[in-house]
RNA sequence: GUGAUCAUAGCUCAGUUUGGUUAGAGCAUCUGGUUGUGGCCCAGAAGGUCAUGGGUUCAAGUCCCAUUGGUCACCCCA
């Protein structure tokens, strides 16, 4: 048997519902927000990725789905969509067409990590990209509408954490401090972290080691090492978060992993997921547009796991996502009628029904049960002495009531249907 | 890439510790419970090379080894 590969999933009619209740939460409140919709390629030019997230990074060193194509090109399957977009952006000078570009995507995305609760090779994320503009106020709306669309959903157990990572030469600075830090109590710390003081000396924040905890107490901030412009930058983006009624912690150990953050950078952290507990990331990257070859523009995003999140609201049992049902089944009495079914069947769903019929030539009985499977709100059926007489039964299956009408009267089939 | 753990019917799982007749259950599926009517109930049926390959043994779902796959965690990230 052909198995799905490694770290991919079917989602199966089942879960649809769940999907779509999810997809739609999402474009509606974007919508609301006025950012609208933009598809990108599945895949690009490996370089675009290698370039706007970061040739150190993991993604980019580690977990690509990297291939060459038949004239010899280097393509990617895109791991995360801010650098599409941008390119997007750049490509088609939408910046000459209005002052601030408000885009939102939703779409699968592939990494090659190993998988593990809430982590795929394909997976879904949704996310949104603010293009133009300094104004901290947009800091704060990315967090609020990844707060609005998660807590609609009717997630609970969230923490919003924010941080900011000021303009790259402060940060510069920090680092300098932070490493005279470490390298004078590099014996307590753990050999990943020792590592990490040579790759990316801010994630030993995120360690998870005893040992670094310990040390990393008293480590330096980065909050505290901030020029005044982005220390106001912050104040902004908290205040419009305290009127927006968003709950949030400051968390000056939140660093996050790709090159092009400055400023402003937030999670949104589930308790009910397991480990990988970040339903979804972002913040600001102002020199992300011009490194990209564009014009030298301000950015602010994020992006949310559609598979973490619905694995939070699956554990919480957050919202139900109802099938839609049958309007009516078709019940064929006499096989010989099957013809007369189908066409009475296609009638009413070109009058906009949703209807099903039989084609299992099964008994009348398995037939019922089959409505029933689906919920159907009436049955129609075909055969006997009413048909003999001209007429089809068409019965309610809340009620059991039950009328005669006339077979070719579509009409009062549709009108009886719909009151309902 | 590293580690732990698991693999028996479509699904959830007994059975493996102490190897021993035809491998079980619940749910789901199908058929039937009077000739044309669902949900509940009852009866019956179908469904498994016990992940794959090797080994030990008179005998392996059960013990040993390898392989493959799943799950969880680390790394990293949504």
């Amino acid at each position: 048997m052909i198995k799905a590969v490694t770290g991919t999933k079917d989602i199966l009619p089942i879960e649809i519902p769940r999907w779509n209740y999810l997809e739609e939460i999402v474009k509606k409140i974007f919508s609301q927000f006025n950012y609208r919709e933009i598809r990108t390629p599945i895949f690009e030019l490996t370089q675009l990725f290698a370039r706007g997230i970061g040739e150190a990074t993991d993604i980019v060193s580690k977990e690509m789905y990297t291939f060459l194509d038949r004239s010899g090109d280097s393509l990617t399957l895109r791991p995360e969509l801010t650098a599409s977009v941008v390119r997007a952006f750049v490509e088609h000078s939408l910046d000459k067409k209005q002052g601030l570009n408000k885009l939102f995507y939703v779409g699968p995305m592939f990494r090659q990590e190993r998988p593990q609760a809430g982590r795929f090779r394909q997976f879904h994320q949704f996310g949104a990209e603010a293009l133009g503009s300094h104004d901290p106020l947009l800091d704060a709306e990315m967090i609020i509408m990844a707060y609005d669309i998660i807590a609609k959903l009717g997630l609970k157990k969230l923490v919003v954490k924010i941080n900011s990572l000021g303009v790259p030469s402060a940060r510069e600075e920090y680092k300098t401090v932070l490493r005279d830090y470490l390298n004078q109590h590099l014996d307590k710390l753990s050999e990943e972290s020792k590592k990490r003081l040579e790759l990316n000396i801010l994630r030993i924040f995120d360690s998870k080691d005893e040992r670094d905890k310990s040390v990393m107490k008293a480590a330096p901030l980065l909050i505290d090492y901030l020029d005044s412009e982005s220390i106001d930058h912050f104040e902004k983006v908290k205040s419009a978060l305290q009127n927006a009624s968003v709950p949030f912690q400051v968390d000056a150990t939140l660093v996050r992993g790709l090159d092009y953050y400055t400023h402003t950078t937030f999670e949104v952290v589930s308790g009910s997921v397991g480990s990988q507990s970040a339903l979804c990331g972002g913040g600001r990257y102002n020199g992300l547009v011009k490194e990209l070859g564009g014009p030298d523009l301000p950015g602010v995003g994020f992006a949310a796991g559609m598979e973490r999140i619905l694995l939070a609201c699956e554990n919480e049992n957050s919202f139900k996502a109802e099938e839609e049902k049958t309007d009516v089944f078709i019940i064929t009495i006499d096989k010989t009628l099957q013809g007369f079914s189908f066409q009475t069947a296609l009638a009413l769903r070109r009058s906009d029904l949703i209807v099903e019929t039989d084609y299992l030539s099964r008994s009348v009985k398995a037939q019922m049960r089959e409505a029933n499977r689906l919920n159907s709100k009436f049955v129609l059926f075909v055969g006997g002495d009413e048909f003999v007489n001209g007429e089809v039964v068409l019965k309610n299956m809340s009620n059991s009531e039950q009328k005669n009408i006339s077979k070719g009267n579509l009409e009062e089939i549709v009108k009886l249907i719909k009151v309902n």
